[in-house]
DNA sequence: TCACCGTCATTTTGGGCGTT
DNA sequence: AACGCCCAAAATGACGGTGA
């Protein structure tokens, strides 16, 4: 488990003090709280640290999500996704274009890793229908969710509960090398989509959409299509990146050794 | 006790990215 | 037609140790 081998998330640790912590042989917060200190670090801060960790273990026995989505910072996220396996939510949205200050959100797709579900501007969309569909996620996983489609949601759905773990497949990818977008990313890890909607892109869900609104029910179905094979994607990214994150951890806690 | 210095941690600043 | 996030580098702040 990554999350219990950091100590740079606590106050008052950074990267010097956690090398010492390596350097001493404790590479766990087990580890740590069994060792009667840490040469190195002044006694005040091996105690202030060890209630710390008591704290971070208790909330992490009792899966208080509300708790890591105040206290661990975002780019650590991704650390939760085995701890909280049954209870993520893969998301992504459509909507008329990128600017939320003119545009609406269109489509929500939920993806809960068993059945997708969508939600549709007109047909059931909403604040409320949101929450529900959230209301047993302790980890959201989205692509550039942090910067698109959760501000999104929060201006059209103002006051809307996101307070959630978030792994943002986006941010997590770069650092393992993985740049350029969902789409080819999906293609250099290999995840497939289907051919029917294998040409469909971000602009052309905004075409299908007012095509749509004019009557026209397949592009509603073609949009539909097009918001599940992203969201659902994801939930094959989302391990790919997981171990890719994991090694980087590992090789650079080796280095820091050496 | 006090001024000073070195070491870390934390905060601030600026540039680039990717979303429909 | 925007914007929030991330990283890196620079600035600031807190703390402990030293020597007189």
């Amino acid at each position: 488990m990554v999350l219990k081998s950091k100590f740079r998330i606590f106050n008052d640790i950074g990267p010097v003090s956690e090398d010492i912590i390596y350097a001493a042989g404790i590479y766990s917060w087990n580890g740590f709280l069994e060792s009667e200190g840490v040469s190195g670090l002044t006694q005040r801060l091996y105690e202030s640290t060890s209630e710390q960790i008591k704290e971070w273990s208790n909330a992490l026995e009792m899966k208080d999500a509300k708790f890591f989505a105040t206290n661990l910072q975002s780019s650590m996220h991704w650390m939760l996704l085995k701890e909280f396996q049954e209870h993520v939510c893969y998301l992504d949205i459509e909507t008329t274009g990128l600017y939320r200050d003119f545009d609406k959100v269109t489509v929500v797709g939920i993806y809960d890793g068993h059945s997708f579900q969508n939600l549709v501007r007109g047909r059931g969309l909403s604040k409320k229908a949101i929450q529900k569909s959230l209301s047993g996620c302790k980890l959201l996983v989205t692509y550039y969710g942090s910067c698109f489609d959760l501000p999104f949601l929060q201006s059209e759905f103002y006051g809307i509960d996101l307070n959630i773990p978030h792994f943002d497949l986006c941010f997590g990818g770069r650092k393992v090398g993985l740049t350029g977008g969902l789409k080819k990313i999906e293609r250099r890890l290999g995840i497939s989509r289907d051919s029917s909607i294998s040409s469909v892109d971000g602009f052309e869900a905004v075409t299908l959409w007012y095509s749509f609104q004019k009557g026209n029910e397949k592009s509603l179905k073609k949009l539909l299509d097009y918001c599940m094979a992203d969201t659902i994607n994801l939930s094959k990214m989302a391990p790919l990146v997981f171990e890719k994150l994991n090694q980087l951890e590992t090789s650079i806690r080796l280095d820091h050794l050496n």
